[in-house]
DNA sequence: TGCACTTTGGCAACACCGTTGCTTAAGTGA
DNA sequence: TCACTTAAGCAACGGTGTTGCCAAAGTGCA
């Protein structure tokens, strides 16, 4: 029975976030819910005892007692977000509605491994906190960096030309230094999480990441999808060329050795038709509502990417919107979030 | 509340349907569902005043009292699985455990139409209903057909090669007509559905369905991705030669066409390794457990094709085991799981 | 200004679900 | 035969959302 109650409260509390500095009224939430106004009464007013929300005016009347507008209180609980680039370290601080309150960026070499880096990352969550904790409770720190890594356990895997980072306890060791709940992901899984909660996100969508490689971050029904080994979203090695040049994996005609040569070459419009044809196949195969491109790559020249990309999919006959999100502290942001997510039943 | 309840019971249910003519005690319902013994007590105790369930013995005693073990009554239910092929209509009736209990075949003309199927279809059902209906209560019909279509509305697209049934509101026809519910999807999806409801199924895999064209089934997360317009498993139209041969769907080196021009050409290893890159591209993208081959296609050289894919995976460092899993019915069998998998909850 | 009407939201009693504490049933083993 | 073990049911309970009723706070017309 906790669990209903949970996962009701959860799911008001989700609609106050998604409603932001608007507000909702009790009669709207209990719409959209489907529960009794009465039920959403109840609720509210145990979020209203805990902090969490609160009552912010009142709408217009429309003939009879105006509605009270209910509004999340952002400074109810903060999260820690830290993104483990090759070479730069980001970590932030965001609120419950996942605005940043406070951010530090620092240089940094992840071959150096796990010691040092974690050393880092310590000392600047530590300062981090020092400088703009809130009093109230901070909820955990999210960690996102390359992949492959195991979720559940909190452990990379072979990272990719950093082989230092296979087995070690990232989460477990973060949250025994930082006294916080940790939780570990891919960077693309991140981000595509910090997109996917954001008010009025499509169903469904791809975040195709172009950066020092490719990779994806795919949402279907509103959840990233993981997979058993955290290894979905591994666009990178697509064979899109059965007998093109050999890749360090072993295959074929990888999107990402294909993609990154053209990028090489200084050939934007190529590499962006490749890039195309690859967000095509998922369009394709998962059937989703939008292609969100970020990276650095991408974000050098974003309308060249995005025309690009745009152009393939129409002379495919596919409406999919294609768009550039991914800012700077996308990942970080969408660590924060993998903190955030669960009190908000996501 | 009613939610709470019917859900747990389903989750019972869907537990004594897996453990099939073996039975499963109270204890172990308890244990896997997470629920207290005598909340199992009392929801077998409605299932079993409701017809769904029945003791069936006892385990060995371990020193006290031996375990009762209850079983699903399969006879409590039944449901209609129709196959809609290009050239030929399979119906078949299977009882709640999803056996078949009765089975029709004839040869059939997509193209005809919908209007001259549907009449065959409603009679076949009906015949098939005279034949083998047991007195209890028949579910409701599952259909299945090549896509795309509108898996919500219930309602084809544009029928590759058959124009006359886009649009034609082919669930709510033949739900009048038969006088039961009507559930329509896509041929793959059914199979998919039929396979992921078998007991030890993986919870992720792909059913890669090689006939009349290329699709495939996504099951991940143990439920069928069917994506917002029922358009997800198009595996056929995935680039996998950037500047291959041109393909009607405006792209150019489409998966479908290569390995069907393969297979053409007699050339089964080709179009084995041909598939095998796309089966490869499936893994690594979504990270799943398991690829099953079906179709007529596949069926004809089982082996071939198996470890033809096999092979590719295995030079690409991947460990996802491959079978052949598509028997001749499996789309009949699947689309009847349409009707029952709501039962259970899946 | 007064009064009827509309709409919102809280209070109390209720029904339903799973849980807890205890009892009964049905075996094993010395 | 009797102590012990394990399974399953009965009764009382706590917590959830629901229903019925009433107070609060507006609008609009006479």
């Amino acid at each position: 029975m906790p669990a209903l109650r949970s996962h009701n409260a959860a799911l008001v509390l989700d609609l106050l976030r998604v409603a932001g500095e608007t507000g909702i009224s009790r009669l709207e939430l209990a719409e959209r819910t489907g529960l009794t106004p009465q039920a959403v009464s109840k609720i509210t007013a145990r979020l209203r005892t805990e902090g969490l929300a609160t009552e912010a005016g009142h709408r217009a009347s429309t003939g009879g007692k105006p509605r009270t507008v209910l509004r999340l209180v952002p400074s109810a609980g903060y999260a820690v977000g830290v993104h483990l680039d090759r070479d730069e370290l980001t970590t932030l601080l965001t609120d419950l509605a996942g605005t940043v309150v406070a951010l530090r960026r620092r240089a940094l070499d992840l071959g150096e491994g796990a010691g040092p880096v974690l050393d880092a990352v310590t000392e600047e969550v530590r300062e981090l906190l020092a400088e703009a904790a809130p009093p109230g409770a901070v909820l955990g720190a999210g960690v996102a960096m390359p992949g492959p890594l195991d979720h559940r356990a909190g452990v990379p895997g072979r990272v990719t030309g950093f082989p230092a980072w296979e087995g070690h306890p990232v989460r477990e060791e973060l949250a025994g230094r930082l006294g916080l709940p940790v939780v570990l992901d891919k960077d693309t899984n991140a981000a595509a999480l910090g997109l996917a909660l954001r008010p009025a996100a499509p169903d469904s969508f791809a975040y195709v990441h172009l950066g020092t490689g490719l990779g994806a971050g795919l949402v279907l029904g509103g959840a990233p999808l993981r997979g058993d080994r955290t290894g979905a979203g591994e666009l990178g090695h697509q064979t899109v060329q059965l007998d093109g040049p050999p890749c360090d994996c072993g295959g074929r005609g990888c999107l990402e050795v294909l993609c990154l040569a053209a990028v090489a070459r200084g050939d934007t419009a190529g590499a962006a038709r490749i890039l195309g044809a690859g967000a095509a196949n998922l369009v394709r195969l998962l059937d989703i509502d939008q292609v969100l491109l970020g990276g650095r790559v991408v974000l050098a020249a974003p309308e060249g990417y995005a025309a690009g990309v745009r152009e393939v999919l129409a002379g495919l006959g596919l409406t999919a919107p294609v768009e550039v999100a991914g800012e700077r502290d996308a990942v970080a942001v969408g660590a924060a979030w993998l903190v955030l997510a669960p009190v908000f039943g996501a």
